[in-house]
RNA sequence: GCUCCCGUAGUUCAAUGGACAGAACACCAGACUUCUAAUCUGGAUAUGUAGGUUCGAUUCCUACCGGGAGCACCA
């Protein structure tokens, strides 16, 4: 249990001591809006009903009776609150004393006792683009798989590409038709791009070649079964370029630092997906209905799911069933989550009702968020009016090298790549993460190349600036006794609160799947920060007062280096 | 038509049912012989409408008005 915690449990208690019943707990403890106010509040208003009198007359009665202590050093009833000021100097002590002990950890808790948790995001397709729409899934998705880690969970990502759709036999329907000329290994690449990248070009093409061309469908569908008869000119075309579109995934998993536990495919689930589908369908399970199979889901208001085209060819629940299987009788995890856009909402309440239905009784959830579109419109893959990831990759890096440049003119090319890629990480991650899941973003390139105000190059910037004070002491090693009395500037207090409230905000992000709270948290952090930096001196204080500053903000940059790395962000030592 | 999501400042976003609705961007005015000015300080503007529940509603409920999404062979 964190130090603010222990807190709030001691003052719960004492009120309750004070009213001989158990009548709150530490959750029914607030923070004031105003510091005037104190450091804790309990709102009697709850209290009042219990007592019989007004809120205000429950406060006042109340507030004489509470036992303090060494922490908790005054209470004051404020109309009808009972607000609590701590000892500044016992906070800092406590707050402080844990963050640079337990380092990394400090945060860390045990809530979700080792519940195994198999987290699925970045379900991207090949032979399509990786658009800023797949960028807020991952980047959202690996900082769900940290929080829940963070908390507890045995926390499991995995990804699940999508290498069997009709998609791909629309991308090989393009390929053979409008780029035979190219005759050269290599494809015809847009400048720059990778091969992967220039599939997504070629799915576009695809697209807008087949509007109107019933041909031109037909010739797909023929195609599409050629590749799942697993044989032929098509299937080995079909792997070629499957791979295409696996390595650039690989190369944006590595340049973001995302890791996969298990990168499933739709095309190994699809015979055990077909097998399970007959069978279901020959218990009259599933049930055909003009040609094709599904599942009837009407009885419970969720419409139907079809399962088999009337071609005959596959959708996606057939290998998402087989998938689900596995994923409870070989990983044995306790619960799915399904990091994908709210427009599939529909389908993941279907497909998760046909696997209860089957019996399994494993927590399904899918955690949605809405999607990214552009000033101009929807993003579409089909029409390409998309900013894929490679494009804005490319541009946030040279605007990061340029900035970077700007400032240190003697760095070498290597440190600047190497920080402007730490910033374009935070920058690309953080613009994604910060909303709430269920705002939709409209992504604004201007706005998104931003290094200041929001940021993650703000909270990077935050904690270069605490690390070159900290090599300005040669460092000299923090005293073993801090004297945490000398803390006693209003700024630093409200510093150190908001280190300690840091263990709760890992627990509400993960409680509400929020990244979005977290990065707030931090922001505002940063900003106290920035605030007392400018005003109060650390280097420049005496001895004592220096130690006490040291270990102040040394606490800070850790709390920052984890809040972030908790988003998938890094730190920099320079910036 | 049915279902779901969203309406807060010029813009993009905050606010476990709590005290005076906060930030960022943009705009204006300031602060680098002083620990990194990718920073800081100061300045104006907002809860779609109408009811209800509550001591208290941006938050919960109802209706309406806007915007978006989904609803059988895309994923």
């Amino acid at each position: 249990m964190s130090t603010l915690e222990k807190i709030k449990e001691n003052i719960a208690e004492a009120i309750n001591e004070a009213l001989k019943k158990k009548a709150v707990s530490a959750a029914d403890l607030v923070y004031p809006p105003r510091v005037e106010f104190g450091d804790l509040s309990l709102p009697c208003f709850g209290l009042a009903k219990e007592l019989n009198k007004t809120a205000v007359a429950t406060a006042e009665f109340l507030v004489g009776k509470i036992e303090l202590n060494d922490v908790a050093v005054a209470a004051k009833a404020i109309g009808p609150f009972i607000n609590f000021t701590f000892s500044k100097t016992k906070l800092a002590e406590g707050a402080i004393g844990e963050i640079l002990n337990e380092k990394i950890k400090y945060g860390l808790n045990k809530i979700g006792k080792n519940k195994k948790v198999m987290i699925e995001f970045s379900n991207a397709n090949t032979h399509k683009e990786y658009h800023v729409g797949h960028l807020r899934n991952i980047a959202y998705g690996d900082a769900i798989t940290k929080i829940l880690a963070a908390n507890g969970f045995k926390a499991r990502p995995v990804s699940y590409i999508n290498d069997f759709g009709i998609h791909t036999a629309k991308t090989l329907w393009a390929l053979q038709n409008f780029y035979k000329e190219e005759k050269s290994p290599q494809p015809p690449f847009v400048k720059g791009g990778s091969k992967g990248y220039f599939l997504g070009k070629v799915y576009v093409r695809a697209c807008q070649e087949l509007e109107n061309n019933e041909a031109g469908k037909a010739e797909v569908a023929q195609i599409m079964k050629k590749i799942e008869s697993r044989r032929g000119q098509e299937y080995k075309l079909w792997q070629k370029t499957r791979k295409w579109s696996i390595d650039g995934f690989a190369k944006i998993y590595k340049e973001l630092g995302v890791k996969f536990e298990r990168i499933f495919y739709e095309s190994e689930f699809i015979d055990e997906g077909l097998a399970l589908v007959a069978e279901l369908y020959k218990k009259e399970f599933l049930i055909k209905s003009q040609g094709a199979i599904i599942a009837d889901l009407e009885k419970c208001g969720l419409g139907v799911l079809v399962i088999i085209r009337s071609d005959g060819t596959a959708l996606y629940p057939v290998a998402d069933l087989a998938l689900a299987e596995e994923k409870f009788k070989k990983y044995k995890v306790d619960q799915s989550i399904h990091v994908v856009d709210a427009r599939q909402s529909l389908y993941f309440k279907q497909l998760f009702k046909v696997l209860e239905l089957l019996g399994f009784k494993q927590e399904l959830k899918h955690l949605s968020y809405d999607f990214v579109k552009l000033p101009e419109g929807m993003m579409s893959s089909r029409t390409g009016n998309v900013i894929t990831y490679e494009d804005l990759r490319s541009l946030a890096l040279a605007k990061a090298v340029e900035e970077t440049k700007k400032r240190h003119k003697n760095w070498s090319e290597k440190k600047i790549n190497e920080v402007s890629d730490k910033l374009v990480n935070g920058a690309l991650k953080f613009e994604m993460i910060k909303v709430g899941a269920d705002k939709i973003i409209t992504f604004g390139l201007e706005q998104a190349l931003r290094f200041d105000g929001c940021t993650a190059a703000y909270l990077q910037y935050t904690g270069a600036r605490i690390k070159s004070i900290i090599r300005k002491t040669r460092n000299a090693k923090l005293a073993t006794q801090i004297k945490y009395e000398m803390l006693n500037e209003a700024k630093e207090s409200a510093i150190v609160n908001k280190l300690a409230r840091y263990p709760e905000a890992v627990a509400a992000a993960g409680k509400n799947y929020a990244p979005d709270e977290l990065a707030k948290f931090l922001f505002e952090l940063a900003r106290e920060f920035n605030d007392y930096y400018h005003a109060v001196p650390v280097l420049k204080a005496k001895t004592e007062v220096r130690q006490a500053r040291l270990a102040l903000i040394s606490a800070v940059s850790q709390v920052i280096k984890n809040g972030l790395g908790l988003l998938g962000i890094e730190v920099v030592e320079e910036m």
